[in-house]
DNA sequence: CTCGACCCTGCCCCAGGGGCAAGGTCAACA
DNA sequence: TGTTGACCTTGCCCCTGGGGCAGGGTCGAG
């Protein structure tokens, strides 16, 4: 066979790939050298290493982890490493999908095509009295949220149930970035009749850390509602944006995280239909 | 108006940043405060310093590096904004474009399709005398690449006018990563008949460090040959490969870095003629 | 034997922050 | 008027995926 050995450098050039980088490889037990001289510490490659180099040198054009390069090439065989790196692709595409929506929304907004959006929105504000809320918080990325948001509020709802039912209509509170790749908590809520009962719910059957219930004193709110089809990056951040802008101009200013009010029937509504509050505490 | 100053964590919230960011982007001087304590250090924001905060963000979730943010958002006017994030964006879509094909070829290639796609070139070896070689090298990356190798064989083949004509044909050998992101260096050659002239040429209008003079000894080149439309990545790699793989079988080595050998007229030539041989060095 | 081309390790550097420690400030409440 | 707890400060080390360089060891050809 080919058994003759290369040195780092030789198999680096037919690698495509830097000795420096070649290292690093080594050192994380993704390219092992088929052997390293005891004495010199210099490392020899077998020329039939070199297609396992060169995948890697690929996967890395694809910006993939070094971590996860190494399940790819780990792989038992190669419809499990192709089901690797199409997993791996898929979460790409999805998070470069809402990037290109969000630089379109940015040229937009940026060519100054800001006022007339925000005039598209009614901002109005409403009084919301003390509730009882069973709440799930969670970090959860953008991705995810739609899902997240839907299987929280449908848990919660049935917990409302139990609890003497809906007082009003369940919400979303973000305490850090509204947006894409953000990891900040959110908290579904669902206010609730009878927070002894609630109680007692998160007890049996809440998740650790995740359930609580929470007393919200009685606030004011400013919100704008949108339909269906705008309650979607970066759609609704136009939203967002007039209420915010809005605030101020009445004397008001932001007492809290932002929050979407929830107070249709999702899956009965068409686009067009109003399904959500944007809406921001107020004082 | 709203000058009442937020301290760095209301103003982290409100803009949807952490703070240690914001402590980031005002030592980069991106995002000031509106005014600093003395005494205490402490940072304080005006109100109206949010918009410019969430613009960062928004533009950090593009990946956008913050001196490009800088760019943007000390652009004189929207439109000039809109222009820089556009040109950045573009240069997003193009690497994602190149990307995409290379996870469908990998994809392809993972699943086992390899010896199908192998069995479509027809590898040859040839002989290839001594040449006389005028050469540029660059770095250069490889959504340049089509257009340097252009307007450089364009330059030389001028030249080679002058020192004789051309011998045989142009050609661009790649000493590092022959695919995207690569900036290893590439080295466009074309063979000439008169080594005088051409080192009197180079010496009158070669742009310095890049263009030289160079005289390759005979060798023999093992290649295949491949149509326009292959010309391309990533479909190029699978000739590459298919070289690679063909030359241990007929127990030849690799004698050197490989090459892309473009034999006919470029703009004359449709999608399915042949117009070059990726080949290598080989012993 | 020597020289130049390789190779080794180790250290510092980049972006864009996260996380933590030690210590200074601020405001509200008793 | 404290005190307390929340908030702020700087500074240091950590991450990824290497690049670059210094100082020193090795290899092979002439």
């Amino acid at each position: 066979m080919d058994d003759e050995l290369l040195t780092i450098g030789a198999f680096a050039a037919r690698a495509r790939l830097s000795a420096k980088a070649l290292r690093l490889y080594d050192r994380l037990g993704l390219l092992a050298p088929a052997h390293v001289d005891e004495v010199s510490g210099y490392r020899y490659y077998r020329a039939d290493q070199i297609e396992r180099a060169r995948l890697v040198a690929l996967l890395r054009q694809l910006d993939m982890p070094l971590a996860r390069i190494a399940e790819v090439v780990e792989a038992p065989d190669g419809a499990a490493a192709a089901g690797r790196l199409d997993a791996y692709w898929a979460d790409v595409e999805a998070r470069f999908a809402g990037q290109r929506a969000l630089a379109e929304y940015l040229r937009g907004r940026l060519s100054g095509r800001s006022s007339e959006m925000y005039g598209k929105f009614v901002v109005e504000t409403v009084e919301v009295p003390e509730q009882v809320l069973i709440t799930e918080t969670r970090h959860v990325l953008a991705g995810e949220l739609p899902a997240w948001i839907g299987a929280s509020l449908g848990r919660l709802e049935t917990a409302a149930k139990e609890c003497g039912g809906l007082t009003a209509a369940p919400f979303v509170v973000y305490h850090s970035d509204v947006s894409m790749e953000s990891d900040g908590p959110a908290e579904s809520c669902v206010p609730v009749a009878d927070e002894a009962a609630a109680r007692a719910w998160v007890e049996k059957h809440g998740r650790a850390w995740e359930t609580k219930v929470r007393v919200e004193p009685a606030h004011r709110l400013a919100y704008t509602r949108i339909t269906k089809a705008q309650v979607a990056h970066p759609q609704i951040l136009a939203a967002f944006e007039a209420v915010e802008q809005w605030i101020p101009q009445q004397g008001l200013w932001q007492a809290g995280p932002c929050r979407e009010v929830y107070f249709a029937d999702w899956d009965a509504a068409r686009a067009e239909d109003p399904v959500c509050d944007v809406a921001f505490p107020v004082r």
